[in-house]
RNA sequence: GCCCUCUUAGCUCAGCUGGUUAGAGCGACGGACUGUUAAUCCGUAGGUCCCAGGUUCGAGUCCUGGAGGGGGCGCCA
């Protein structure tokens, strides 16, 4: 057997000098006239032509070259005579490391349901789809470190299990050690959670903007990038009960210049992907439109993958306030034709998705950042504008998924503070960390939560987001 | 939590207003094939029509309940 170098898929495709001898490893797709393999190893979309001679291979090893076999080739990297490639493998010898029943390997050369792949999760990394995903998944967490190393931003490790439950981001999960069949009681039959792991009450975290807010007040720059974990019982294609959140947070800096950074840290993920992997979104891109020819015209995407993901980059974000964008909604034709299942009359509504799509989709037909929120349908943290009425918060909406960002500017003076937290139920004692932070040495702060899954599913194209993340949580649903 | 929708072969789906032995393509299996590109050609096998009741002379088709999938809304990232 050749002592060759062992290749990717993706070196071996870039290759330049030929022929040269090479060892290349990783599961067959498909496997024509006894002589053709189409060898993929998870590196690129291309798979790579292994030429077999069947008269120099025995007959049990060639039958084990079946769709899905892990196989090892050693051969000679040559250019191909063949019109669908430019190099290929002559192979001089081939080992079948793991063969796939072909009676039962649930995965055919053929086009799948992404709803049957999901069923068979643990065997979708396998395919050309997920495989796209997944490194463009990766490519933009690279793009994501890269951005803010560039910045002086320091990436905070912020924790997975909280004390804090007042967050307010929504329902959350409880971590405990308990025995939950037996556990322990205080004298008015209430669980006695002094006497779980920690001591008191802990949770999977729903954010790390809290944790993030008190190193900002240090190192100035930071960011998390970690799993956030929500008890929603949210049925849609764009929420997780487990999901990837990156968050900012900038010292001295005030709501504008957060609105900045998101746009430009936006448009920077999708220009690197566009950079990077021009094969996995012209394969995504097809396999979209593949997809959306059995739709109505109307339900199809208004433009093709990457021409959205340039159109996002052509132009700046459109920056709206709640009440500018309140005016344009309440006025639009259908809340006076009543098409809008929730129909705007007093300033302070909440936006519906069906208001934020009208507003993206069809009105400014781009992303659109709004910003000074009625302080009502506000987090408590957010800094009160001098109108009393609003605050400094802002979502960029992106079309198709909604939500992408939301963020703050936070308040910081104590007294504000502590009035809100008082409204809500806050106990002060609870929160004395963060009241801390603006005791000593407090100043102007602000920063946001980009989705991760959810950017990943607009670059992507995928429209559940349960198919942008490799292992999906949701309710009623967990595997592996 | 609310609403809509779907479940027929390994996969993707067809099956008209209820009416004989439930169909196709792909895949699988057997065979042919030395430049194919999800190869092609010939042949073969493969179904508890999601489950449980009910209506009916007769149910894949209608009704009720249940399970599972998908979608929409709310909550948000």
């Amino acid at each position: 057997m050749s002592s060759a170098p062992h290749y990717s898929v993706k070196q071996i495709l870039k290759a330049n000098d030929i022929p040269f001898p090479a060892v290349v490893k990783g599961w067959v797709r498909t496997f024509r006239q006894n002589q053709f393999i189409a060898l993929n190893d998870g590196t690129t979309v291309q798979p790579l032509q292994i030429v077999v001679d069947s008269s120099a291979i025995d007959g049990q090893t060639l039958k084990n070259i079946t769709p899905g076999a892990a196989i090892e080739a050693h051969g000679t990297i040559v250019e191909s005579p063949g019109k669908g490639q430019r190099v290929e493998m002559q192979a001089q010898h081939i080992t079948v490391h793991g063969p796939a029943d072909p009676n039962n390997y649930p995965l055919q050369p053929k086009k799948h349901s992404l709803e049957f792949l999901r069923s068979i999760a643990h065997l979708r990394f396998k395919t050309n789809t997920f495989g796209a995903v997944f490194r463009l998944r990766h490519g933009l967490a690279i793009a994501i470190h890269e951005f803010f190393h560039s910045k002086d931003f320091y990436y905070l490790h912020s924790p997975i299990i909280t004390a804090s439950d007042c967050e307010g981001a929504g329902e959350m999960f409880r971590v405990t050690t308990l025995d939950p069949k037996n556990p322990p009681l205080k004298e008015d039959g209430s669980v006695d959670w002094s006497k779980d792991f920690f001591g008191r009450e802990a949770h999977l975290t729903v954010s790390g903007q809290l944790e993030a807010e008190l190193a900002a007040m240090g190192l100035t720059r930071v960011y998390t990038f970690g799993p956030t974990f929500r008890a929603e019982k949210s049925h849609t294609t764009r929420h997780l009960a487990e999901f990837w959140m990156v968050e900012p947070e900038v010292a001295f800096a005030r709501l504008n210049e957060i609105m900045d950074l998101a746009e430009e840290l936006l448009k920077h993920l999708i220009q690197y992907s566009l950079q990077h992997y021009p094969d996995e979104l012209a394969f995504l891109q097809k396999r979209l439109e593949d997809e959306e020819k059995q739709l109505p015209k109307e339900k199809r995407s208004p433009m093709p993958l990457i021409e959205k993901l340039q159109f996002v980059l052509s132009e700046p974000f459109q920056r709206i306030t709640y009440t500018e964008a309140f005016n344009i909604l309440k006025a639009s034709k259908p809340n006076k034709k009543k098409k809008f299942k929730y129909l705007l009359t007093d300033w302070g509504a909440d936006f519906q998705t069906e208001h934020e799509r009208y507003l993206v989709e069809k009105h400014f037909k781009k992303p659109v950042i709004i910003y000074n929120y009625p302080a009502e349908i506000k987090a408590f943290y957010m800094y009160l504008n001098d109108d009393g009425k609003t605050v400094r918060g802002m979502d960029v909406l992106f079309p198709g998924i909604g939500e992408i960002i939301g963020g703050s500017e936070r308040e910081t003076r104590i007294e504000v503070l502590q009035k809100r937290m008082a409204q809500i139920g806050i106990a002060p004692e609870e929160m004395q960390w963060y009241l801390d932070i603006r005791r000593w040495g407090g100043c102007p702060h602000a920063g946001f939560g980009l989705g991760f899954d959810r950017l990943v599913q607009f670059v992507t194209g995928m429209q559940n987001i349960r198919d942008a993340i490799p292992f999906p949580r949701y309710p009623g649903y967990v595997a592996y």
